[in-house]
DNA sequence: TTTTTTTGAGCAATCGATTGCATATTTAAA
DNA sequence: TTTAAATATGCAATCGATTGCTCAAAAAAA
């Protein structure tokens, strides 16, 4: 007895009544008169009754779940939107399955697929930086089940989706290095489809041009925005004897390869060179010096992503409602960018 | 038509089979021909027919989810163990539904709940820093679901669990700062229930006495080891005029609020005061002086803590079968505690 | 050729909750 | 008092896959 948990059968049984009523009492469905939900309530309690969601998922076609896909977890940024995202939806009572693309398209794919094979109720995702095909998403919608996208999105996709205003974050950083002084700034940025880069690159050259500042092809450099990458891009720079005496990086962990490569070569972060990144992960305030960086609002980002993504799911014609966010993002500046006199 | 995704009584219809033999010839039964499983096979592909795994878990009782409970995924340490996990259950065609706990043992609970209102198959856990109480743990076990624990793990629980040597890994790391020179080596722990911070508390205290250097209690100093309180840490033991010559932290985040700190004081690193972390977080390398610290095998356990759990998975007799490994973690010296000549 | 085994499939119940369609009982309106 | 409307519940099918049991046909043994 203690055995097999309590179904809402046990307490029909009990209560002398069908299961039927049980459920509807359960759902307080407001066909069943109150006494009768009181008394359900209280002799589910009794039997510590727990819902079994996959019933109700097979029957209802609703899992209660949602897919999260991010490229990567173990990033900040992404945490803290799916930390948003977990808010709202547990307030919902719905469960969040957490996947990872790792930046990899192939994995990307994969776990599109898996998601949908747990029959989650719908995705929110952000692009892997490397995916260029989208066919995976396509096949998302043409399913009907809703998709928000955030952060990483494309223009191929008619999807909602919710961003920060990622020219805005660039033109303000880069506005204030020309502010500090800087007329040969480096910008690290990424080649692929997404959006985002692309973005910070144009926010980058329109400030130039506002100060008259001609954009340089020489000083714009295309990597995968790692660390790594960073160095690779900074030593690039010196070991060509390009001039130049700012950095601004669409990423933080870029930036951080070129503070490393900057001290290497003994040159004097910021009195030599200025540096900000984008993105606030929380190393950038570690290091020595803090780094000027751009606060993407990722809680918000989260909050707002699922807020969306809900009132998706509760219109009838997914496609029609297309929905974009654009969220303001914060310049934090420290040391690394600021002049000394 | 194209409307309602294929079932096996599709496949079925179209074979002039049942639907039991469609779903004996997809798990590969061997009391189905050769012949008719591949006509099914073939079928299944030209269907594009996609098994319905929650009618599959109805049924089954195995959902083929298994539930990862974190502390918070954003750590690396955790996200790496999570890709860990996550490599070996998605070669079994199981999915990973992460969720964390934030420290807070309230939020632990409910998680706890939730996983296993969603009927995961088994719960793959690290014990949030904060949690005194283990009754839901307990509740798992006794509903007889496999369950593992890693790296903050509790002798209150009789599970199988994966852990690193703690103990051997700060012992050496104790051992490595005073072959520097150090004698007055501050340590950072953390006063909780939690096995890890004991065991390297253990370790630090096992070295010294092995050096014949006495165990000082005014250095070891106790807090919730976020950067914020290894700084307070740090400026406590500076304002009451401690003399120390080393920081050893059972966390990367505190011994980098230590760095801080030393900076702002102008005390030098490594010259004046050695440091050496615990965790091997990424930021650790980045900064300056990069910063020693105690690699704690993520993956690695990870994918041990998962093997262990597919083997409980499969025994009968869940709590018989309790498994204890350990792993052995990896000094990495940089910077930070080297003495300079 | 008859009997026994083996092999391949079908039948029907089942997992637990949901839901459209009755039906019985009250209550309100005519 | 009769009829119409509202209220509370039951019945039974359903979601899609799984599985114990039964059975027919084919193969092997007697």
């Amino acid at each position: 007895m203690k055995k097999g948990k309590a179904t809402i059968h046990d307490i029909a049984e009990k209560l002398n009544i069908t299961a039927s009523t049980v459920s509807r009492a359960l759902n307080d469905n407001p066909r069943i008169s109150e006494n009768t939900k009181k008394q359900v309530l209280k002799m589910a309690k009794q039997l510590n009754y727990q819902p079994n969601h996959i019933a109700s998922a097979l029957r209802s076609g609703k899992s209660k779940l949602i897919g999260v896909l991010v490229p990567t977890a173990n990033r900040n940024f992404f945490s803290s939107v799916v930390r948003g995202i977990e808010d709202i939806a547990n307030e919902l009572d719905y469960k969040v399955i957490i996947s990872q693309s790792y930046e990899d398209p192939e994995k990307e794919i994969q776990t599109v697929d898996a998601l949908l094979n747990a029959r989650v109720d719908g995705i929110i995702a952000s692009i892997g930086k490397n995916t260029e095909n989208f066919e995976h998403f396509k096949k998302i919608l043409d399913k009907g089940i809703p998709l928000v996208l955030f952060d990483r999105i494309t223009n191929e996709l008619e999807v909602s989706q919710v961003v920060i205003d990622d020219y805005y974050g660039a033109y303000e950083t880069t506005k204030h290095l020309i502010e500090q002084g800087c007329k040969r700034i480096v910008h690290f940025t990424s080649p692929k489809k997404i959006n985002i880069y692309r973005e910070r690159l144009r926010g980058y050259e329109d400030a130039l041009k506002d100060a008259n500042i001609p954009v340089d092809p020489a000083l714009i450099e295309e990597s995968n925005m790692q660390l790594e990458d960073g160095r690779t891009s900074m030593e690039n720079i010196i070991t060509k004897g390009i001039p130049f005496d700012a950095v601004f990086s669409s990423s933080d962990y870029a930036v951080m390869g070129a503070l490393q490569v900057l001290r290497e070569h003994k040159i004097s972060v910021p009195s030599q060179v200025k540096l900000a990144g984008f993105g606030n992960e929380p190393f950038t305030s570690f290091t020595a010096p803090p780094i000027t960086t751009v606060d993407q609002k990722s809680i918000p980002m989260g909050r707002v992503t699922a807020e969306t993504f809900f009132e998706l799911l509760k219109l009838e014609d997914k496609k029609s409602a297309t929905h974009k966010t654009v969220l303001k993002p914060e310049l934090i500046i420290r040391e690394s960018s600021l002049k000394t006199n």
